[in-house]
DNA sequence: AGCCGGCTTTGACCCAGGTCAACTCGGCGT
DNA sequence: ACGCCGAGTTGACCTGGGTCAAAGCCGGCT
């Protein structure tokens, strides 16, 4: 763990920081260290108090809780360029409400939860903007939990397909999945071994063609009438 | 729907508005209507632009989804003195993210998102409370999320039955359900019929009685025993 | 090259809970 | 009082997807 320098594009691309005039910027940068993490390298566990919050610089990290009874739920999965636990700066008791795991070798740079709080009392802008975040997150856990409840494990499936698009793409999609299969059909709240079979399933069907974290759409309007 | 006053009492349990000073009180005060619904008369619909946010005075309210097959999902039961849909006045695109219908009759006031909004950039104090309420909210919908995924309609039922017992009673709590037991159910993901059964299933092993709307938990411990 | 260990796949089996349908019950209006 | 209606219950049945166990499969290491 070593203090971190961030290149311009990095910092341009947290958005939360976009509303920060110079001399906050620099505060928060003075607070940034970078820490490497090795592949199943646990960052923080929930329930411990949260003192920093993270951007993902490179590899990939697992947000998930654990059921006493050791059941693993993966709630998101956190890719280069992203940052995870700002929105717990707000929480009445500032515990982390999840687990935070490096699936790959990773590095994040952390951020001083404290002082980027007493930022944002100074800077409405950044104050506006952490909040349309909060707000969006929302949206998209009530979306999570339509699908759970509403939908079954096929559509969760072609939903997470459709989504993984590369933008632009029309002809014959192709998607490389960069994070192990048990992770995402965790993140979809799918066994492995289901996950594998609807795979077959849909491939039997010649709507997808697999090959090995390969994935064809062969048919993107089929896989659409599913849903 | 008529302008509404609000007693000092209501107004004080509007927590959203205790950063406020008396001209901001003054200006939200002036945006809110009182309306009356009758049961199953609809607030909002899920999708709708979103103008106001709500305070319930009085009946229940159920925000709920539905998929495109016509089944719903209760995603939360609003009771009096309750804020609802306030959160998602930062949301990129204004619109509700589920629909809201009146359980029995009911009267709801609103207040102008506009107006709220524009006051949000003058008081930090406003801010700092939205934002810390909407960060207990994304916790909340976590919560939910591994309850669906990590535990069984059983213990889920359990779960909510311990929480509505009333606080300070030890012995024997009783619970009415205030509520129909299919919204109930539907806001724990369970089916009406498995709703029953499970209440049937621990009536007999004499954790609980149950009398139409009361349940009396004769077991608190062995309840808890099965989570 | 050969082995090891971690994913992934496949098969066999099972069960929680959903579905469908019939029945009960309590409240309400006439 | 009666009949109706919607909510709740109960029974019979079914199935999506979980569980367990046994192979495959691939990539890294010695």
């Amino acid at each position: 763990m070593k203090h971190a320098t961030l290149t311009p594009e990095e910092l341009h691309a947290v958005y939360l920081f976009s509303g920060l005039n110079e001399n906050q910027l620099q505060a928060m940068l003075e607070t940034a260290y970078s820490i490497e993490l090795a592949p199943r390298e646990i960052l923080f566990e929930a329930g411990q108090s949260a003192g920093h919050f993270y951007l993902l610089r490179s590899g990939q990290i697992k947000l998930f809780s654990l059921s006493d009874s050791g059941d693993e739920k993966v709630v998101e999965i956190i890719y280069p360029g992203e940052t995870f636990a700002e929105a717990i700066t707000f929480m009445t008791q500032h515990n982390y409400p999840v687990s935070a795991e490096a699936i790959s070798a990773s590095e994040v740079i952390s951020f001083d939860m404290n002082v980027f709080r007493r930022l944002l009392e100074e800077s409405r802008e950044t104050c506006m903007r952490l909040m349309a975040d909060m707000s969006r997150r929302l949206r998209k856990r009530i979306a999570e939990i339509n699908n759970l409840t509403l939908h079954n494990a096929t559509y969760r499936l072609v939903v997470y397909l459709l989504e993984q698009i590369p933008p632009g793409v029309v002809e014959l999609p192709e998607i490389h999945l960069g994070t192990p299969k048990s992770v995402i059909a965790s993140r979809l709240s799918i066994q492995p071994e289901t996950f594998s079979r609807i795979l077959g399933k849909l491939a039997r069907q010649k709507l997808i063609r697999v090959h090995q974290n390969t994935i064809t759409l062969l048919d993107v309007d089929g896989l659409r009438a599913l849903l």
